[in-house]
DNA sequence: TATCTAGTTTAAAATCATTCTAAAGAGCCT
DNA sequence: AGGCTCTTTAGAATGATTTTAAACTAGATA
């Protein structure tokens, strides 16, 4: 039995702020226990103020962009760039890749696995590669 | 010599609006002429508008925005998804991909062949794929 | 446990890219 | 030239996100 397996919901998350270098707060906390309990998914501020609503909670609209930055920042949740109207996150940070279907605003998860890029140039002199996103863009047939 | 080589630069221009299945204003082929020559660089907005008034022209903001929108719309233009700030355009629109520099917002292509692809998922039932976009995040190595 | 302080949260105002509006203007067909 | 539709215009409106300044709190210290 492991020492998480001990700890409240709240102080599992409170910790796991803490090793991310945030102040376990109210907020965040409550933000983590919605956003970070493994389910993997897409959110947005807005239907993450939705889930806090729903939760009988209430976080200040500031409050939940900062929280989403801090979090993207600190390697809990990951930005994902498919168009420019409203930010999206993903709460799966795992390496992975995404569908996108733009006409109905879609963002499907692709497995690890399942893009295999056999070749890439090397990042420009004094730099080093971060990240490699691929998005697959996609339309209905009949369209 | 071709037909092309014939006409004026704004006979030129205009042709490929037309052909594009957009109406050849006074505005649209000025916006060409800056964009569509052949050169390939990314623009925004605000720098069209820039060179635009270097140019010493005047075209409204509403219009470099809906220009902007319809080349892309119909092909002569790739919209650039890497930030949520405000809106890209490649004037290439050749099948490449692309370096990103966040801690400068640099943009920098990649050549084609230098990503290989060398598996892909099939697309969803009932959808197809329209484009895959790849985009490599880099960093200064020393930050 | 009381106190302190830096980091947070808050509601509201501010920002800023982009879109919309209604009126004036311009391609282009006959 | 006349007319019809599509465009452009300046300015207002929108909407996501950030900023503000004041109130609050986590966590360290006494």
């Amino acid at each position: 039995m492991t020492q998480k397996d001990r700890m409240t919901p709240t102080a599992h998350f409170a910790e796991k702020l803490r090793l991310a270098g945030l102040r376990p707060t109210r907020q965040r906390v409550a933000i983590a226990a919605l956003l970070l309990d493994g389910r993997h998914r897409h959110v947005t501020a807005d239907s993450l103020t939705e889930e806090i609503t729903t939760a009988g909670l209430h976080v200040s609209g500031g409050t939940v962009y900062n929280t989403l930055n801090q979090f993207t920042e600190a390697g809990l949740l990951r930005r994902v760039m498919v168009h420019n109207d409203y930010s999206l996150f993903d709460t799966n940070t795992d390496h992975h890749h995404h569908f996108y279907e733009a006409e109905n605003d879609q963002l499907v998860d692709i497995p690890h696995d399942d893009v295999l890029l056999a070749q890439l140039p090397a990042a420009p002199d004094g730099h080093e590669i971060k990240a490699v996103d691929v998005v697959i863009h996609i339309q209905s047939k009949d369209s």
